[in-house]
DNA sequence: GCCCAGGTGGGTA
DNA sequence: TACCCACATGGG
Protein backbone atom coordinates (compact mmCIF):
# COMPACT_ATOMS: atom_id res chain seq x y z
CA UNK A 1 0.00 0.00 0.00
CA UNK A 2 1.37 3.22 -1.21
CA UNK A 3 0.86 6.42 1.39
CA UNK A 4 -1.62 7.97 -1.25
CA UNK A 5 -3.54 4.44 -0.56
CA UNK A 6 -2.90 4.94 2.97
CA UNK A 7 -3.91 8.01 3.40
CA UNK A 8 -7.27 7.17 2.17
CA UNK A 9 -8.09 4.08 3.71
CA UNK A 10 -7.06 6.21 6.92
CA UNK A 11 -9.47 9.15 5.84
CA UNK A 12 -12.46 6.69 5.41
CA UNK A 13 -11.79 5.08 8.86
CA UNK A 14 -11.40 8.14 10.56
CA UNK A 15 -14.85 9.19 8.75
CA UNK A 16 -16.12 5.64 10.09
CA UNK A 17 -15.27 7.38 13.64
CA UNK A 18 -16.14 10.71 13.42
CA UNK A 19 -18.07 11.97 10.51
CA UNK A 20 -17.82 14.31 7.96
CA UNK A 21 -16.97 17.58 9.48
CA UNK A 22 -19.39 20.86 8.30
CA UNK A 23 -17.91 23.95 7.60
CA UNK A 24 -18.28 25.62 10.95
CA UNK A 25 -19.46 28.85 10.83
CA UNK A 26 -17.13 30.97 8.75
CA UNK A 27 -15.19 33.54 10.33
CA UNK A 28 -14.15 36.94 7.95
CA UNK A 29 -10.60 36.49 6.85
CA UNK A 30 -9.23 39.20 9.05
CA UNK A 31 -11.10 37.67 12.31
CA UNK A 32 -10.24 34.26 11.21
CA UNK A 33 -6.29 35.16 11.02
CA UNK A 34 -6.63 36.88 14.47
CA UNK A 35 -8.30 34.23 16.00
CA UNK A 36 -5.65 31.73 14.68
CA UNK A 37 -2.75 33.58 16.04
CA UNK A 38 -4.55 33.47 19.69
CA UNK A 39 -4.80 29.93 19.32
CA UNK A 40 -1.29 29.34 19.14
CA UNK A 41 -0.13 26.98 21.54
CA UNK A 42 -3.18 27.58 23.63
CA UNK A 43 -6.46 25.12 23.89
CA UNK A 44 -9.70 26.58 21.69
CA UNK A 45 -11.42 27.67 24.93
CA UNK A 46 -9.18 30.03 25.85
CA UNK A 47 -8.57 30.94 22.44
CA UNK A 48 -12.11 31.95 21.94
CA UNK A 49 -12.58 34.05 25.85
CA UNK A 50 -9.44 35.66 24.44
CA UNK A 51 -11.00 37.02 21.18
CA UNK A 52 -14.44 37.59 22.47
CA UNK A 53 -12.65 40.02 25.00
CA UNK A 54 -10.73 41.75 22.21
CA UNK A 55 -14.28 41.90 20.36
CA UNK A 56 -16.12 43.67 23.28
CA UNK A 57 -13.31 45.89 24.04
CA UNK A 58 -12.66 46.92 20.70
CA UNK A 59 -15.67 46.27 18.57
CA UNK A 60 -13.33 47.03 14.86
CA UNK A 61 -10.32 46.19 13.70
CA UNK A 62 -9.25 49.87 13.12
CA UNK A 63 -9.64 50.43 17.08
CA UNK A 64 -7.38 47.08 18.08
CA UNK A 65 -5.02 48.46 15.05
CA UNK A 66 -4.78 51.75 17.24
CA UNK A 67 -4.75 50.69 20.72
CA UNK A 68 -1.89 50.96 23.59
CA UNK A 69 -0.86 47.68 23.24
CA UNK A 70 -0.71 46.94 26.54
CA UNK A 71 -4.39 47.03 26.27
CA UNK A 72 -4.82 44.56 23.85
CA UNK A 73 -2.47 42.04 25.84
CA UNK A 74 -4.71 42.68 29.00
CA UNK A 75 -7.41 41.81 26.46
CA UNK A 76 -6.27 38.58 25.29
CA UNK A 77 -4.55 37.67 28.66
CA UNK A 78 -6.85 34.28 28.74
CA UNK A 79 -5.22 33.17 25.75
CA UNK A 80 -1.97 33.08 27.14
CA UNK A 81 1.44 34.37 25.33
CA UNK A 82 -0.19 37.98 25.31
CA UNK A 83 2.89 39.83 25.24
CA UNK A 84 3.85 37.86 21.97
CA UNK A 85 0.51 37.43 20.52
CA UNK A 86 -0.41 41.14 21.15
CA UNK A 87 2.26 42.83 18.56
CA UNK A 88 1.73 40.16 16.42
CA UNK A 89 -2.22 40.98 16.29
CA UNK A 90 -1.53 44.65 15.76
CA UNK A 91 1.71 44.25 13.09
CA UNK A 92 -0.64 42.48 10.81
CA UNK A 93 -3.41 44.97 11.57
CA UNK A 94 -1.09 47.90 10.63
CA UNK A 95 0.73 45.94 7.85
CA UNK A 96 -2.53 45.06 6.22
CA UNK A 97 -3.56 49.27 6.29
CA UNK A 98 -0.26 50.27 5.17
CA UNK A 99 -0.05 47.92 1.95
CA UNK A 100 -4.19 47.88 1.40
CA UNK A 101 -5.40 51.22 2.86
CA UNK A 102 -8.15 49.16 4.09
CA UNK A 103 -8.44 46.38 6.59
CA UNK A 104 -9.53 43.57 4.86
CA UNK A 105 -7.53 40.13 3.64
CA UNK A 106 -10.05 39.92 0.62
CA UNK A 107 -7.17 40.41 -2.25
CA UNK A 108 -5.78 36.89 -1.05
CA UNK A 109 -8.31 35.50 -3.28
CA UNK A 110 -6.69 36.82 -6.40
CA UNK A 111 -3.68 35.49 -5.61
CA UNK A 112 -2.22 32.72 -6.72
CA UNK A 113 -1.80 30.15 -3.35
CA UNK A 114 1.41 30.19 -3.00
CA UNK A 115 1.61 34.00 -3.51
CA UNK A 116 -1.11 34.47 -0.92
CA UNK A 117 1.00 31.93 1.27
CA UNK A 118 3.77 33.65 1.06
CA UNK A 119 2.26 37.29 1.99
CA UNK A 120 0.69 35.44 4.84
CA UNK A 121 3.74 34.01 6.28
CA UNK A 122 5.90 37.45 5.78
CA UNK A 123 3.82 38.50 8.88
CA UNK A 124 5.50 38.39 11.99
CA UNK A 125 4.12 35.19 14.30
CA UNK A 126 2.22 33.92 10.96
CA UNK A 127 3.89 30.33 10.38
CA UNK A 128 2.63 27.60 7.99
CA UNK A 129 -0.08 26.19 10.33
CA UNK A 130 -1.39 29.35 10.48
CA UNK A 131 -1.71 30.67 6.87
CA UNK A 132 -2.96 27.29 5.84
CA UNK A 133 -5.94 27.71 8.58
CA UNK A 134 -6.71 31.07 7.02
CA UNK A 135 -6.13 29.80 3.62
CA UNK A 136 -8.39 26.89 4.22
CA UNK A 137 -11.06 27.95 6.74
CA UNK A 138 -11.71 31.77 5.62
CA UNK A 139 -11.08 31.21 1.84
CA UNK A 140 -11.75 27.51 1.26
CA UNK A 141 -8.10 27.03 -0.54
CA UNK A 142 -6.67 24.05 -1.04
CA UNK A 143 -3.87 24.29 2.09
CA UNK A 144 -3.64 21.55 4.31
CA UNK A 145 -2.85 23.14 7.81
CA UNK A 146 -0.47 20.59 10.02
CA UNK A 147 -0.38 20.83 13.40
CA UNK A 148 1.26 19.00 16.20
CA UNK A 149 -1.27 16.41 16.47
CA UNK A 150 -0.72 15.66 12.70
CA UNK A 151 2.32 16.22 12.24
CA UNK A 152 2.61 13.32 14.81
CA UNK A 153 0.61 10.77 13.48
CA UNK A 154 1.05 11.35 9.96
CA UNK A 155 4.49 10.34 10.98
CA UNK A 156 3.87 7.73 12.63
CA UNK A 157 1.56 6.14 10.43
CA UNK A 158 4.50 6.40 7.62
CA UNK A 159 2.07 9.12 5.49
CA UNK A 160 5.30 10.70 5.16
CA UNK A 161 8.93 9.90 6.35
CA UNK A 162 9.47 9.84 10.51
CA UNK A 163 12.45 13.12 9.85
CA UNK A 164 9.67 15.16 7.83
CA UNK A 165 9.74 18.26 9.45
CA UNK A 166 6.76 20.39 10.51
CA UNK A 167 6.68 22.79 7.29
CA UNK A 168 7.87 19.84 4.73
CA UNK A 169 5.02 17.96 6.15
CA UNK A 170 2.85 20.62 4.96
CA UNK A 171 3.78 20.52 1.41
CA UNK A 172 4.36 16.17 1.30
CA UNK A 173 0.73 16.00 2.74
CA UNK A 174 -1.04 18.53 0.15
CA UNK A 175 0.90 16.61 -2.74
CA UNK A 176 -0.64 13.40 -1.00
CA UNK A 177 -4.44 14.40 -0.14
CA UNK A 178 -6.83 15.02 -2.59
CA UNK A 179 -8.10 19.06 -1.58
CA UNK A 180 -11.39 18.29 -1.16
CA UNK A 181 -10.72 16.45 1.82
CA UNK A 182 -8.23 18.60 3.81
CA UNK A 183 -10.98 20.17 5.74
CA UNK A 184 -12.87 16.91 7.20
CA UNK A 185 -9.44 15.03 7.57
CA UNK A 186 -7.44 17.46 9.11
CA UNK A 187 -10.31 18.08 11.81
CA UNK A 188 -10.64 13.95 11.65
CA UNK A 189 -6.83 13.77 12.08
CA UNK A 190 -6.48 16.28 15.48
CA UNK A 191 -9.39 14.15 17.14
CA UNK A 192 -7.69 10.96 16.66
CA UNK A 193 -4.60 12.59 17.42
CA UNK A 194 -6.25 13.77 21.08
CA UNK A 195 -8.05 9.86 21.23
CA UNK A 196 -4.66 8.26 21.15
CA UNK A 197 -3.31 8.33 24.17
CA UNK A 198 -5.67 5.68 25.34
CA UNK A 199 -3.72 5.74 28.72
CA UNK A 200 -4.83 8.85 29.50
CA UNK A 201 -8.49 8.18 27.97
CA UNK A 202 -9.46 4.67 29.02
CA UNK A 203 -13.27 5.21 27.68
CA UNK A 204 -11.99 5.72 24.48
CA UNK A 205 -12.82 2.74 22.10
CA UNK A 206 -10.43 1.06 20.34
CA UNK A 207 -8.22 2.68 17.86
CA UNK A 208 -9.61 2.50 14.20
CA UNK A 209 -5.86 2.75 12.76
CA UNK A 210 -4.09 0.56 15.25
CA UNK A 211 -3.19 -2.32 12.08
CA UNK A 212 -1.42 0.93 9.74
CA UNK A 213 0.49 2.27 13.22
CA UNK A 214 3.45 0.72 14.24
CA UNK A 215 2.95 0.55 17.44
CA UNK A 216 0.66 -1.91 16.96
CA UNK A 217 -0.86 -3.10 20.94
CA UNK A 218 1.14 -0.59 22.59
CA UNK A 219 -1.16 1.51 24.82
CA UNK A 220 0.73 4.65 24.52
CA UNK A 221 2.00 5.78 21.31
CA UNK A 222 4.09 8.71 20.85
C1' DG B 1 1.38 21.95 42.18
C1' DC B 2 1.52 19.58 37.80
C1' DC B 3 0.12 18.30 33.33
C1' DC B 4 -2.17 19.50 29.10
C1' DA B 5 -3.38 22.41 25.29
C1' DG B 6 0.25 22.56 21.19
C1' DG B 7 2.78 27.63 17.02
C1' DT B 8 6.50 30.62 15.97
C1' DG B 9 11.02 32.38 16.00
C1' DG B 10 15.58 32.26 17.40
C1' DG B 11 19.51 29.65 18.53
C1' DT B 12 22.75 25.63 18.02
C1' DA B 13 25.36 21.57 16.08
C1' DT C 1 18.31 20.71 8.23
C1' DA C 2 17.02 18.79 12.64
C1' DC C 3 16.41 19.65 17.18
C1' DC C 4 15.82 22.58 21.49
C1' DC C 5 13.83 26.14 24.06
C1' DA C 6 11.26 30.51 25.53
C1' DC C 7 7.04 32.44 25.53
C1' DA C 8 2.07 32.58 29.55
C1' DT C 9 -2.53 31.11 30.65
C1' DG C 10 -6.44 28.35 32.76
C1' DG C 11 -8.92 23.94 33.43
C1' DG C 12 -8.74 19.14 35.16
Amino acid sequence: MNAVEKAQVIHERLLERYGEQTERPHLEPVAELVSTILSQNTNDRNRDVAFERLRERFPTWEEVRDAPLEEIEEAIRPAGLAQTKAPRIQGALRRLSEEQGLLTLDFLEDLPLGEARDWLTSLDGVGPKTAAIVLLFAFGRPAFPVDTHIHRVSRRLGLIPSKTSREKAHELLEELLPPEIYYTFHLNLIAHGRDTCQARRPDCPPCPLLDLCPYGQEQTAP
